[in-house]
DNA sequence: CTTTACGCCTGACGGC
DNA sequence: TGCCGTCAGGCGTAAA
């Protein structure tokens, strides 16, 4: 469930039920996740407090009074708030046990996403130095996304979707916000105009804090919920919408390949 | 430097 | 029913 807006729906559905709690220990069952922090430095977790709860890019950061854990959804990643008892299950790789009877445990079938542990703010670490500028970040116009895409010839969907340039989209929300602005998601970067980026960053805003919106509705569901809350309740207008109608011009959906992952436009009103 | 290809993992689905 | 190929919302690395 791992672009930006399930982060953050993520984010805001546990932070209430966390903040202030106090760690009992942690319990790691599997050592192959793509990043795992130690052992030794998760135990260390035990005793501290829960301060906020807070989201960059497609990662949870989670501090600590003293340290701070790190987490990624990978492709197939979600978080469940139970009661201590409640036996793990099948690709439950992590528990955040804490001392009132309750813990945050994290599953990933495909073991793509993982922890990491910091003794510092990640902020402030190379991990997130190289990360492009929040969506809702002033820092996100038509300039900057055209100064930036000076030049290059790699497809626009590609470069909306690195993470360099914006941080927090992925496949599903850069179809749909290239969609809202009429672009073809195979169109070299290099060869739109600030004016059009402009568009494409107002359509980016939309998209996902429309998806936010979308995923706070089912927030209250999120102890008892599969933990991908207010994910499918997204309206989409063209991902995995291969021969329907446009819901613009009536023109059917195409489906393409960039950068070996899906693509979805309407050949009619992207250009 | 930019761009492309691949690997990491498991599960679901469609065709035979 | 089972087997097999393909696909999946991400990202890091290697190679061209």
């Amino acid at each position: 469930m791992p672009e930006l807006p399930e982060v953050e729906t993520i984010r805001r559905g546990i932070k209430p039920l966390i903040t202030g709690k106090k760690v009992l220990r942690t319990v790691l069952r599997s050592s192959r996740l793509r990043w795992s922090a130690s052992v030794s430095d998760l135990a260390a977790l035990a005793g501290q407090e829960v301060v906020d709860v807070e989201r960059r890019a497609k990662y949870l950061i989670l501090h600590f009074s003293d340290d701070w854990l790190i987490l990624h959804m990978g492709m197939t990643g979600s978080l469940r708030y139970r009661p201590s008892g409640c036996p793990p299950a099948k690709h439950d790789h992590f528990d955040l046990v804490f001392d009132d009877g309750f813990l945050l445990r994290f599953r990933d079938p495909r073991k793509f996403g993982g922890l990491l542990f910091s003794h510092e703010s990640p902020f402030s670490t190379p991990l997130f130095a190289g990360l492009g500028p929040e969506p809702f970040s002033e820092q996100l116009d038509g300039h900057y996304l055209h100064g930036l895409a000076r030049g290059r010839k790699i497809p626009v969907k590609n470069f909306i979707m690195d993470q360099k340039i914006i941080a927090g989209i992925g496949n599903i929300y850069a179809n749909e916000a290239l969609f809202l602005s009429g672009i073809r998601p195979s169109r070299a970067a290099g060869r739109i105009g600030p004016g059009r980026y402009e568009v494409l960053a107002g359509n980016i805003r939309r998209v996902l804090s429309h998806a936010i919106e979308a995923g706070g509705t089912s927030i209250r569901d999120f102890q008892n919920s599969d933990g991908r809350p207010g994910y499918f309740s997204v309206q989409l207008n063209v991902y995995g919408k291969e021969g329907c109608p446009c819901p613009r011009c009536g023109a059917r959906i195409e489906a393409a390949r960039t950068g070996q992952r899906s693509t979805f436009f309407c050949p009619h009103c992207q250009r």
